[in-house]
Order: structure tokens, then sequence, then C-alpha cells
RNA sequence: GCGGUACUAGUACAAUGGUAGUACGCCGCCUUGCCAAGGCGGAGACACGGGUUCGAUUCCCGUGUACCGCUCCA
């Protein structure tokens, strides 16, 4: 992990967020080659998912939401846990989990006055623990401090005077932006069931352990859809089928990450969200170890819709053309990270070779996903006008990087450690054969290919 | 949030209570004839703030950031 640190920070990755003044924890800034990366992860994924398929359509939500929204989704009251202090040790823990675990270990029945988990008023969570005297797993004494919710929403103000203002949220996750928009979407695209909205935008999460470069960050990119099906006519079983195959294809396939270092996991019951019936997430093996890519699909069931449509009052139903059946859909949800999803590609693309003298670090990106396509090279500086214009012809159709500083041999390492797939030379003979050298990044071969028949040669690679 | 450790150029590392070095990288010039050539020249750092001291990058305190452990993870 150091080295991809190391490295994202020399070529222009990722650097840490606001550097000149001492940073801010946990905030890192994509560079130019990293924005071109992560945006090159999004436009696969709004293809493969949005562009390229009859059922699904995009939408783009703002992040700010009308604050019922939170209330509703069940974020203001549930997005949070009951923590609290040990005055002795000053450590810090869970009290539901704490008192599930004194359950669990004194094989007792008895639970604290209106039980409900992380849920139940901090009061009666503390009276039990001071009653069974539930001690501190770390000192062993019982001196707590009442348990406070730690709510896991950004709160911000909407009004420029601090007092006036209506405190509203960051969104903590961009699914309810499109079930707000369920009916808009219905009624514009005229969209039969099964069907699906996607959408990629930032949420926020104030996590309470954030860590492992840009894994887990308070700000974070999502690719999110929400599928909406009916249950009786597409049984979740065969929808969850469907979207983990097809989320897994597109991480093998489409990001090109290897099978080896990937595995599908499903949820424990313990581990589910309270709506949730069931959730398989893909994993990628880190260095730091196994962490979810994506949610392969977290069946949501009607629990969303239902749920604004109690607080909105609108009517969020679905009228079955077919049948005539009247009903609110089911929605099955595959989620990625986007920051995680373009962290697994770079660890994935990053390689050691060892030549005869000294090690090549490249970085073997899929031509489509690498943030430059190819590097225009002068062998000589002589030649750097007329390399020029072509690096400028190339730019219509790729995205190209015109290197003119040092020996040949050294510009293509550069162009290895960034991924680039192609380095065309264009050396004397070129200005007469109106050819250049192309050099294959993963297979170290050339090919001498005439300008004109270039965008070929390079789009028959690309889409192989 | 808690505890521990660390912080010196872009990166990786040295040294030092009194002028901060090395390697690679970067920039310019000369050179160049397809896989990190060479020569010359150049830019570039003590995380921030305070204290002790004649003098602090070095010692002390605070802050920031990172890492490890705990905790947490819709």
């Amino acid at each position: 992990m150091d080295k991809i640190i190391s490295l994202c920070k020399r070529r222009g990755f990722i650097f840490p967020g606001s550097e000149i003044y001492g940073g801010l924890a946990n905030t890192w800034d994509y560079g130019p080659l990293g924005a071109q990366l992560k945006k090159n992860v999004k436009d696969l994924w709004w293809k493969t998912f949005v562009e390229r398929r009859l059922d699904m359509v995009g939408i783009d939500a703002a992040i700010l939401m009308n604050p019922t929204t939170w209330e509703a989704s069940g974020h203001v009251s549930g997005f949070s846990d009951p923590l609290m202090d040990c005055k002795s040790c000053k450590s810090r823990e869970r009290a539901d989990k704490l008192i599930e675990k004194w359950i669990h270990e004194n094989s007792s029945e008895e639970r604290p006055r209106n039980w409900a988990g992380e849920k139940t008023p901090a009061k009666d969570l503390l009276e039990f623990i001071n009653d069974k005297k539930i001690p501190c797993p770390i000192c062993g004494k019982t001196n707590w401090t009442e348990p406070k919710a730690f709510n896991l929403m950004f709160k911000t103000r909407q009004g420029v005077v601090e007092e006036e203002g209506k405190d509203i949220y960051l969104r903590p996750e961009t699914a309810q932006g499109i079930f707000v928009n369920f009916k808009n979407v219905l009624e514009t695209t005229r969209k039969k069931l099964p069907f699906g909205i996607a959408q990629i935008g930032k949420a926020f999460r104030n996590e309470i352990t954030p860590g492992n470069f840009t894994f887990r960050t308070r700000e974070f990119e999502q690719m999110e859809i929400e599928y909406f099906f009916d249950p009786d006519s597409s049984p979740w079983q065969e929808v969850f089928e469907m979207w983990k195959k097809d989320s897994l294809n597109f991480v093998t396939d489409i990001l090109g990450i290897k099978k080896e270092n990937l595995r599908l996991r499903d949820h424990e019951k313990d581990e589910l969200s309270f709506y949730s019936k069931g959730t398989t997430d893909i994993e990628y093996k880190f260095p730091f170890g196994w962490g979810e890519l994506c949610a392969a699909g977290a069946y949501r069931t009607d629990y969303d819709l239902k749920q604004h449509e109690k607080f909105s009052g609108k009517n969020l139903s679905y009228l079955d053309p077919y049948t005539n059946k009247t009903f609110i859909p089911h929605v099955l949800e595959p989620s990625f990270g986007a920051d995680r999803v373009t962290l697994a590609v770079l660890l994935s693309a990053y390689e050691e070779e060892q030549l005869e003298e000294e090690t090549r670090i490249v970085m073997k990106f899929k031509p489509d996903l690498a943030p430059l396509t190819l590097a225009v090279l002068p062998l000589v500086n002589k030649l750097n006008e007329q390399a020029e214009h072509l690096a400028n012809d190339l730019l219509k159709n790729y995205r190209v990087d015109f290197d003119t500083s040092g020996s040949i041999g050294k510009r293509y390492r550069r162009q290895d450690e960034i991924g680039t797939p192609f380095c065309l030379t264009f050396d004397f003979d070129s200005l007469n054969d109106n050819a250049v050298t192309v050099r294959d990044r993963d297979t170290m071969k050339q090919d001498r290919i005439n300008i004109s028949a270039l965008k070929e040669y390079i789009d028959r690679k690309l889409f192989d």
C-alpha cells in the first residue's frame, strides 16, 4: 500500500487533501491522472449499466434534500449509534453492543426497558448497564457516561444568517434521491417493471473510524442502482442473481480486476440493515485485507417507497398495465463505491518487472481505462515540432501525452509508471514514410504503423 | 473518540543545540538514432504554533497529519 500511495503522490494520481495547510484528516484530492482514471471508471459504469441497457435510466439528484427525506428513510433516528465513555479509562463503547454481549455471555433473557437495540432510549440503556454492573471491557470498572446518539450525518444550514437557517443534511447515501424521483421517472420515461434507475454522486458520512487511504473516507462517491420489480412476477432471488452476475462481470471484464483477488461474501444476519432481506458483497483483496467494492444487491424490499409514501402523503405505487394490479414495487440495490473501485483498479494494475539491471514499475490498466491512451515521443529534440503536430491531431480521438524530455528509454519508463498503453515514437524516417513506431506496454512489441492507419490499429487494441 | 509511534526536498532516506546532505525524480542547455546513457548548470525540505536557550530542525508543550491497536462501519 505504501508503494501505491507514494506512486499516486509522485505521479499525480492522488494527493493528501488541503496539503499546504497541514491537510484535513481523511480527505484525498485526485490529481490530473487520478481524476481521469476515476472518470473513466465512472464512464464505463454508466455506459455498462445505463447507456447499454433498455431497462435502465440515469438521474443526477441534489446532494441537499428536504430533511423529511431522512426522517422517512430512518437516517435521522437510526443512522446513529449510542456511544458512551468509560469515565475511568476513557475508552468508548457502544452501549447496545455491550448489553447484547452481556446477555449472550450470561445466557440471560432479560433486556432493558423499551429494548430496540441501538434505538433504545439512552437512560434505559444506562439503567440496565448500571443495574447489572456491566464492566468496561478495558479496565473492568462500571463507571459510564450516559450513552449519546452520535448521528453519522453531516449537518449544515440553509440560509445565510446562521441563527435563522434551517438545519439540513448532506446526503448519507445517494439512494434516496432515486426514491423521491421514482414517480417523476416513471411518468417521463414510461418504463415498465422491471426497470432500474442509476445515479453517480457524492455522499457523506461521519464515520467514526475512516482510513486505509481512499478506501473509507467521510466524503465518497457512490455508483448506485435501484432496480424496481414486482416480487410476484420476478422473485427477488432471480433479480438478485442477475445483478450479482452483472456486477461481477463489470468488475472482472470491464475493469479488468483479476478474479483471484475477488470473492463474494453473503452478509450474516446480524450485519444486515434493518430493512434488508439479503446482501452479497463483492470483495477485493486489498493489502490491508478483504474489503467491499460493491454490495451486489441489497434487497431493500418496498421499505423505502412505502416510507416516502407515508411521510410525503404522495402515491408512489405502480399500476401494472397487464394485470391492472396496483402495488409498491420492491427494490434491489447494487451499489459500487467509486473511490474504492478506483483504488482497486490502481492496486490491481500495479506490477514490478525485474529487468536486467533495474526494476520497471508498470501500471497495467486496461487500455480503455488508462488515464492516457497514448504518448507521442519524438526520438530526438530536432523532431519535436513535427511530432507535436501529430500529437495535436491525435487529440480529437485519444487522451494524449507529449514528452520530449530525456532519452527515449526514460520516456518509455515514465509512461509505464502511469499505465499508458501505447507509445508512438516519431523518428527521422517518419518524415518520409509517414509512419511511427508503436510500442505496446503489455507485450513490449513494436510495430511500424502508418499514421493514416493509426486509428484502426489502436481502436482494434482498445476494444480487444 | 482513546492509547502508542512517527513527521527532514516530488519520492525514499541521512546528519546535527551553531552554514541541513545523499540517491532517484524534476527543469534548462549540449548530446541523442527505440527501453532508466553521458556532460554542464539549476530549482527544491526541517508539518504548524508556542516555550526553554545567546542560538532550536534537534529539547519541552500544544495543534495538525499519517500509521498501528481499540472502537466503529447503511
